[in-house]
DNA sequence: CCTTGACTCTCCAGCTACAGGAAAGATTAG
DNA sequence: CTAATCTTTCCTGTAGCTGGAGAGTCAAGG
């Protein structure tokens, strides 16, 4: 399986996989005699597995990690579940500065008559 | 008043303040013979300000925008509010986003027993 | 007057997680 | 055989800084 059909089926761009590649994240199993990036299903599952773990906000040294864990059979699952634990931590603080963040400006968009009129309660609240 | 001060003054790092002058966004009004920035308090105020659009997770091109306007006494307060609510609709987007993922990582966390166990329900749901 | 320490300058590199493109070689379809 | 497609490596750029090197500047203390 060369790189692009790899690709296709994990859902990913070919300049991402060749990406991972470099970066030691999942690498191909093998080249064929002209250089080219030979994957077969078991990288495949891998990168499949890393989208999704992307499409979860994880970064690609947790990534890292949870591949190694999922590559290990003799794994715990506490330890899974420690680094999906704190990564929700992460995107709930994240979302209570969002909230609040969304909550000022909102108030401030509301506040801001929005007319032909200089005079704008957002720009004061910045100065 | 050089670039220390006028950097502790708006709350920014002296990087930042350097950084900013170089793309043009809050320059140095001026400059000693030796070369040193030389910022007075309209300066400062424009630093002051871009940081706090900044917290307000503002980007620097939004920051320009905003900026103009800030100088701009004959400017509109609907073009002001054009731009914090195009923002505001990204804040909420993120929001959504985020919101969906951490309902279903959470979900995924309470699934998984955590103990010595290999058996992992994130790590299923990830392949 | 000299030294020391704090401050400033410019330039260069690196961070995340890729994306875009160039130039060259490989493969495949017709 | 040719044209189109695919793949390779390498280089650059993105946002918004941050850190460091090496050199020059300034103010205070002895």
């Amino acid at each position: 399986m060369n790189i692009g059909s790899a690709a296709r089926a994990a859902g990913l761009p070919v300049k991402t996989v060749r990406y991972y590649a470099d970066i030691g994240l999942v690498e191909a199993p093998d080249r064929t005699q002209t250089g080219y990036r030979r994957y077969d299903e078991a990288a495949v599952r891998k990168l499949a597995f890393v989208r999704r773990a992307r499409d979860f906000g994880f970064s690609i040294e947790e990534c890292r990690e949870l591949l190694s864990l999922y590559e290990d059979k003799s794994r715990s699952s506490a330890d899974v579940r420690a680094i999906a634990a704190a990564h929700l931590e992460e995107i709930e603080e994240k979302q209570r500065q969002l909230a609040a963040l969304r909550d000022e400006l909102a108030h401030l968009v509301t506040a801001c008559r929005g007319d032909d009129r200089p005079d704008c309660p957002i720009l004061d609240r910045l100065s």
